[in-house]
DNA sequence: GAGCACTGC
């Protein structure tokens, strides 16, 4: 089993680890409490970031937009709104915000920087998450925000007047709000020439960022700042030829790093869960033939399925002459960071949404990865002292790798965000200055949901309705359920199936026998009208009994998941109340309930067929029930269902379903489908 | 009888 690795050595193509990218911000390290503030001034001062001060300040200073371009650790995200702060960029009342798009990253960094300026957190420096706003309106000159709540906030002040100036961070994973803010802050810049945006990138794609803000009339637009960051040096060796099992080959290069190479943690990339049991297997299996002299091994799963617990198992320090190997998916890559890694294995592939405006079905697809994300995996070796990164493929392959994954903008479903542009006044989409343009079917498939459902008019513009939808924070369909359960006199259980179908995976079912425990008490919830009830049903059972962790681990219940619920459930009825809606009890009526489901899912229609299956009102399609579905073994009376969503795998599935009866479906959606773009139902029903 | 990268409002 002997390794047989081309090593190109430090001056190899993937050894260009100065465009490593990370978020200095995704760190989970406050300063220790007690510190002096001395020793906080020297610390800021020794941060690779500290000698570009007077550039950068410069910089904000003579230009519109500052591109900065600096690596892990170097300080930007802690330093720079810091810098701003202390030039006087947030007096008047203004300020100083920077955007991440992940909230542990928001509420992290801003703890470390209230702590490095002396402020209680949410006085000077505070932060804003959904949920949670730890921040003074008067008071705070410094916010950390996720990009999703200052998109939000978009909505409220168009020109976001409050900010001196704003730092979009963490760039090059170009998340959606991410491109969406850096559109409309190009388009605010023109009305507010005095506002600062300060683009912050771990990766090289600076130019086309500059091509993007820089404006022909005015060549001080915008400009670049590169940071010079502390990086170890990361060695990378790949495959002479190409591996038909990567899963078992990362099995066998973690061995033989163990086996041959110094000290030092091991941190193996693999696409999925089940990739990542099926490594850790062959490696246990192993085990058994171990050498005496060789080090112990540690084996650690890491995906975003386990429990918070479960997760944090990777950060134990393991025994003196053990080490650890983590086998994880991209979770390691950019949201959870483990010090003490020193060999990173890279199967070089990785799992990504697609979305298919054709058929509206999104899948996840494993996909080679790009030069920007191997750069990154590698990086991860180089942390905390120089190390090794083993590439499970060619150097050939590594070449013709994409630069990047596609932004996320051309990989979704866009109707959410554009019924929100609209309702920022952005009318004409084809005008909107996209970083990355969202691809036309996409538009088009958006805008005719949109038309369909009555959000938008004729006209193009927003409906009235369509207005009050635009400020929910739940998808489209969901909201116009909401609204119309003043008809049907549910707005309480409206709102909860609302809240319950917004997360994901409420019921836990453990594998083997104590899954089959789970199964059982999962059944107690079971209402045979189909998934929305039995949803309702959990969550009524939830906050009856009190809503505790313990009670949630007897009942097969996700208490993370449920407390989430909890959370969106009490935030979307504020919505309600806001639009005037009332809050009544359907008093048991389903029939009631399932009428008004089919307000919102009335473009989710299939039909029972003899084979088990089910055909979609709309295309056609043949689709298969989840598993997990309480209807999945047993035929709907009325032959009929709707169902939140579908999705592509081996076959078309759909998730959560409830039984109805047919004429619901005309009597709902025929009326809003003549209005829009004409979509018979027609033969189905003939 | 199946299986799920990761975020975010």
């Amino acid at each position: 089993m002997a390794l047989r690795f081309w090593k190109p050595g430090t001056a190899g193509p993937g050894s260009s680890l100065d465009r490593a990218t990370e978020s200095e911000g995704n760190i989970v390290s406050a300063s220790p409490a007690g510190i002096s503030q001395l020793s906080v001034q020297s610390q800021r001062e020794r941060l690779p970031i500290a000698k570009h001060r007077q550039k950068l300040l410069y910089s904000v200073e003579k230009y519109g937009v500052i591109i900065v371009v600096g690596q892990t650790g170097c300080g930007k995200t802690t330093q720079l709104p810091q810098y701003l702060l202390e030039a006087g960029w947030a007096a008047d009342g203004n300020v100083i915000a920077c955007t991440q798009p992940r909230r542990v990253a928001a509420t992290s960094v801003a703890t470390r920087v209230a702590n490095e300026v002396g402020s209680l957190l949410g006085d000077e420096v505070g932060y804003t998450i959904r949920f949670e706003d730890v921040s003074s309106k008067e008071r705070t000159r410094i916010l950390y925000l996720t990009d999703g709540m200052l998109f939000r906030e978009t909505l409220i002040d168009p020109l976001l007047s409050r900010y001196s100036a704003i730092m979009i961070d963490e760039v090059h994973e170009r998340s959606v709000y991410t491109d969406l803010l850096l559109g409309l802050l190009k388009k605010i810049r023109r009305k507010r020439p005095s506002l600062r945006l300060i683009v912050s990138s771990a990766t090289l794609d600076a130019n086309s960022l500059l091509n993007f803000f820089q404006s022909p009339d005015n060549p001080d637009e915008a400009t670049i700042v590169s940071l010079e960051g502390r990086m170890y040096p990361v060695e990378v060796a790949y495959l002479n030829e190409p591996t038909s099992d990567y899963v078992r080959k990362a099995a066998e290069v973690a061995w033989n790093i163990n086996l041959q190479q110094p000290s030092g943690d091991i941190l193996v990339f693999l696409t999925g869960r089940e990739e990542i049991e099926r490594c850790l297997e062959e490696l246990s299996e192993m085990l058994a033939t171990l050498p005496k002299h060789a080090p112990r091994l540690l084996l650690l799963a890491l995906h975003a399925g386990l429990s918070t617990n479960e997760q944090l198992r990777v950060f134990e320090t393991p025994e003196k002459g053990s080490r650890r190997v983590i086998v994880s998916t991209n979770i390691a890559e950019a949201s959870v960071t483990i010090d003490g890694i020193k060999y990173v294995v890279d199967c070089g592939f990785v799992k990504i949404r697609t979305y298919n405006p054709t058929t509206t079905l999104s899948s996840l697809a494993t996909v080679p990865t790009s030069i920007a994300s191997s750069t990154q995996r590698a990086g991860r070796a180089g942390r905390t002292s120089s190390g090794v990164c083993y590439r499970l493929y060619t150097m050939s392959a590594f070449e013709s790798l994409p630069p990047a994954t596609p932004p996320e903008i051309t990989r979704v479903d866009m109707t959410t965000p554009i019924l929100q542009l609209k309702s920022l006044g952005v009318d004409d989409l084809m005008k909107f200055e996209w970083v990355t343009a969202p691809p036309a079917e996409t538009v088009l498939r958006a805008l005719e949901g949109l038309i369909a459902s009555g959000m938008i008019g004729e006209d193009g513009r927003l409906t009235p309705i369509g207005e009050q939808v635009s400020e929910c924070p739940v998808e489209v369909g969901v909201a116009r359920m909401l609204f119309r359960s003043k008809e049907f006199k549910c707005g309480q259980e409206i709102l909860t199936i609302a809240a319950m179908t917004t997360v994901q995976d409420v019921f836990v079912i453990p594998d083997g026998a104590q899954g089959a425990i789970a199964e059982l008490e999962r059944r107690k919830f079971t209402a045979e009208e189909g998934d929305h009830l039995t949803l309702l049903n959990a969550y009524n059972a939830f906050t009856k009994y009190g809503g505790t962790k313990s009670w949630c681990s007897g009942h097969a219940l996700s208490f993370r998941t449920m407390s989430r619920a909890v959370s969106i459930r009490a935030q979307l009825k504020k919505y309600m109340q806001r639009f005037n809606l009332p809050l009544e009890s359907c008093q048991g009526d389903a029939k009631r309930l399932r009428e008004c489901l089919v307000s919102g899912y009335w473009r989710n229609g299939a039909r029972w067929m003899a084979d088990g299956t089910y055909k979609s009102v709309r295309g056609n399609k043949i689709l298969h029930v989840h598993p997990t579905s309480v209807l999945f073994t047993r035929k709907p009376r009325s032959g009929w269902v709707i169902f939140h969503e579908m999705e592509e795998t081996k076959k078309t599935q759909i998730r959560i379903l409830t039984e109805i009866e047919p004429d619901w479906l005309l009597d709902h959606g025929h009326v809003y489908e003549s209005k829009g773009k004409q979509e018979s139902m027609g033969p189905q029903f003939g």
